[in-house]
DNA sequence: CGTGTACTCAAGCATCTACTTTATCAAGCG
DNA sequence: CGCTTGATAAAGTAGATGCTTGAGTACACG
């Protein structure tokens, strides 16, 4: 049952998300890859301040720098987000999964007690 | 379209998602409420530092305290880890969609060729 | 009442993080 | 060739984070 052995990875992939430019930029690569440069256009900070986000996206494996001519564009990896999402719907599963038992209990209590 | 007002909040829920600790103590609490005491159980770190942990994980949402005689119980508050879910979903739903145009492009500009 | 238990508050410390500036590199252009 | 462009590397700094110890609070039990 997921002893979690990839307990690093996700530490990494949550560390990643908490800071809003990171999570700006995720977004904007859903919309389709771009380069270092453009990414950092909307930003006040300067382009070495972005281009150490991507480094952080990258070593957590949600984003994936190629080369192309003198630019490094980069693109989203969606399977990266995908073990976030599954690790939080555990959760939230065996939680529902909880209540639903619960609600099932009352009522039987409550049937008991009509009878 | 979700100019995201809520940004400092998912920025403290995936913060404090990226703790080990955090996440097993979510992970637990997901199985029903527990004292601060029992939740500390586990760990080699004194009780303050859970309780502290406990603290992050209250503040932005994802769990809250009662009282219970001399105990705190704590309970998962599961629609704020809705709300990281729903963010992951959005950028992941935007890539797919975007990869499924792309699909089509490419099988229309195959379908030119062979013709 | 005093003692124990469950917990919070506060201060201190080591480490990590989000930037900055300066320097460097590699690709293309005159 | 030298110069600009797009980017990484490295070092320094202010502020946040994860933990500790020590002290204080609220409830129960005898």
């Amino acid at each position: 049952m997921a002893i979690t052995i990839d307990d690093e990875r996700l530490d990494a992939v949550f560390a990643a998300l908490a800071d809003r430019t990171r999570r700006d930029i995720v977004a904007r690569l859903s919309e389709g890859e771009a380069t270092v440069k453009e990414l950092a256009a909307p930003y006040a900070m300067t382009l070495q301040a972005v281009s150490q986000h991507i480094g952080v996206l990258e070593r957590c494996g949600l984003v994936s720098r190629g080369r192309h001519r003198q630019t490094r564009p980069c693109r989203l990896e969606p399977q990266t987000l995908e073990t976030a999402v599954s690790w939080i719907e555990e959760s939230r599963r065996a939680w529902a999964e909880r209540m639903d038992r619960l609600e099932a209990h009352l009522a039987r209590l409550q049937d008991g007690q009509q009878r």
